[in-house]
RNA sequence: GCCCUCAUCGUCUAGGGGACCAGGACGUAAGCCUUUCAAGCUUAAAACCGGAGUUCGAAUCUCCGUGAGGGCACCA
């Protein structure tokens, strides 16, 4: 059997890290069993329809690296792939229905079904319709029609009996018929309801899996009783389990943008992740890992290298929260394993942001020493400021330039040793300055160990508590900058020496 | 209210009747190493929701509770 599974998102406005994931689950899948992936959008909801919506979502899925085989910008054999573009077919399909006896017209008014919403709940029923036209007479069906009186179609549910769903996740699942309703299938206004277009698409685009969102599952029975009644083979549907908020109280799909839960900021847009600095292939093995796992330890892994393990009917059904407080990890293992020229073109355009001119090889420069200790994309800028910033004044104290095993005196010393050596050094090179200056260290610290002394001189440098490795950044500072930054410090420590000797 | 689903360390998970005094990862703590940050390495604390069954044996199967979540639109 060919796999053609299909990914369907609303054009509601950008994609959901929830949808993200369901997409990612369900490319897995086709790419593992040699099929196609299919982008179809479902818009028969104009009102909720975003501007924009569709070319948002179709960057974050490229973005992510999920490409589609058939989708409203590439086309395919089974166009259009925008539902509003093919609601004659759904009509004349509604219509078969009801000419076969599996559907029917309703007329009632919003105000009656209000009403009628109304009157149920008083009776603990919710179901909202209390399928009085499901056997209106035909003549009286014309007679309303021919007022032109609009009208929805709906589906003659089984009153009595089961209907048994099922899930490539959690397999069987029984519903009793008559706890079902009615459902809307064609609105009044000529287009379908989810229920009707999605089988109608999923036919005649010849679709085999679907993957979508829990919440489907308590509709599954109506979607596989229309199957029935049309006669048309069904697709394997995988509900994927629900993402919840970290705090583990409600759903994060209700959750349109970034919020902060606790102590974590939780990001639910995928562009939210590219913007705070996240790696495309971060996120993918951030999302991979959750619901479904590589059947080894392995946490640390790219989307190619998994997908030949990845079968749907593996995902774990339980709902889960998105471990955030491992997000940072997972990002920083894969900059570690990340080219150095990719990694700085990767962080370009976040030094750029915050308004930084650099070029590529000036980055490079640095990159490859600064790799281990970057997290996100983001912090590169913090990293990089005692480079590309042109304010060079880092206001340090006495307090912190010194030491428990680097007092004052000694300070003073090792600093203004290193400065001259900077200066005066005919090789400026990373193991002159190793050198040297680890033996300035060791020369000028109580215990002997250039560690102290190294610390602090990073933080003299760079201003910074976690830089680059203090060598390399004195290198690609440069001589005068480097000796610019010690006489400042140099000039702070000594007006402390005076402060104190004039006590 | 009704229907449906789910339930292992704080979190993400492995586990499909004996290989489990429950394994991995993040985070946390301690130590090592080091250009005292970061990274890396080592160690530690930390879990089978409760109760009945089935079975020689249950984290694993069944039932009941409890808890959490989803659904009950002319939205998807």
């Amino acid at each position: 059997m060919t796999v053609r599974l299909r990914f369907a998102p609303s054009p509601t406005g950008y994609l959901h890290i929830g949808g993200a994931r369901t997409a990612l689950f369900g490319w897995m899948f086709a790419r593992r069993f040699g099929g196609q992936f299919i982008l179809r959008i479902e818009d028969t909801d104009q009102k909720r329809e975003v501007p924009g919506a569709v070319d948002n979502i179709m960057a974050s899925m490229r973005w992510l690296g999920i490409n589609w085989d058939e989708g409203p910008d590439v086309g395919g054999p089974y166009g259009p792939y925008v539902q509003t573009e093919r609601a004659p077919l759904y009509q004349e399909w509604a219509h078969w229905l009801v000419e076969n006896g599996y559907a029917y017209k309703c007329f009632a008014t919003p105000e009656e079904l209000e009403e009628m919403r109304v009157a149920l709940q008083a009776k603990g029923d919710m179901s909202g319709y209390d399928r009085r036209y499901r056997d209106y007479p035909a003549e009286k069906v014309a007679e309303l029609e021919a007022q032109g009186k609009p009208y929805v179609v709906r589906f003659k549910m089984p009153l009595t009996g089961v209907t048994v769903v099922e899930d490539m996740i959690r397999g069987a699942v029984t519903f009793e018929n008559s706890q079902l309703t009615d459902y809307v299938l064609l609105k009044s206004n000529g287009l379908p309801t989810y229920h009707l277009a999605h089988v109608i698409d999923d036919h005649f685009m010849k679709i085999s899996h679907i993957t979508r969102g829990d919440e489907w599952l308590s509709t599954a029975p109506l979607h596989f009783q229309l199957w029935q009644a049309f006669g048309w083979e069904r697709p394997y549907y995988a509900h994927m389990p629900v993402i919840l908020n970290p705090s583990g109280k409600g759903k994060l799909s209700k959750r349109t943008q970034s919020f902060v839960d606790g102590q974590w900021q939780v990001l639910v847009r995928v562009e939210e992740f590219e913007e705070q600095g996240y790696l495309p292939q971060a996120v993918d093995n951030f999302i991979a890992n959750v619901g479904w796992s590589s059947g080894d330890d392995q946490e640390i892994f790219t989307i190619d290298e998994v997908t030949p393990r990845f079968d749907l009917r593996d995902v774990n059904p339980s709902p889960t929260s998105l471990p955030y407080a491992k997000l940072d990890w997972i990002n920083g293992q894969h900059i570690q394993q990340m080219d150095p020229l990719d990694l700085a073109k990767a962080i370009k355009p976040f030094l750029e942001a915050a308004g930084y001119e650099v070029n590529i090889d000036a980055l490079l420069a640095v990159v490859p020493a600064m790799r281990v200790r970057l997290k996100r994309l983001t912090e590169a800028a913090d990293f990089l400021h005692f480079l590309f910033a042109d304010d060079e004044t880092f206001s340090l104290t006495a307090v912190d330039l010194t030491h428990k095993q680097l007092p004052l005196d000694t300070a003073v010393a090792g600093y203004s040793q290193v400065r001259d050596f900077v200066q005066s050094t005919p090789v400026y090179d990373l193991e002159t300055i190793s050198q040297r200056v680890t033996a300035i260290g060791e020369s000028v610290t109580t215990s002997g160990k250039a560690g102290p002394f190294l610390g602090k001189l990073r933080l003299a440098v760079t201003g910074q508590q976690v830089s680059p490795p203090v060598f390399e950044s004195m290198l690609a500072l440069g001589r005068t900058r480097t000796v610019a930054r010690l006489n400042q410090v140099l000039q702070v420590l000594e007006s402390e020496q005076q402060a104190a000797a004039g006590e």
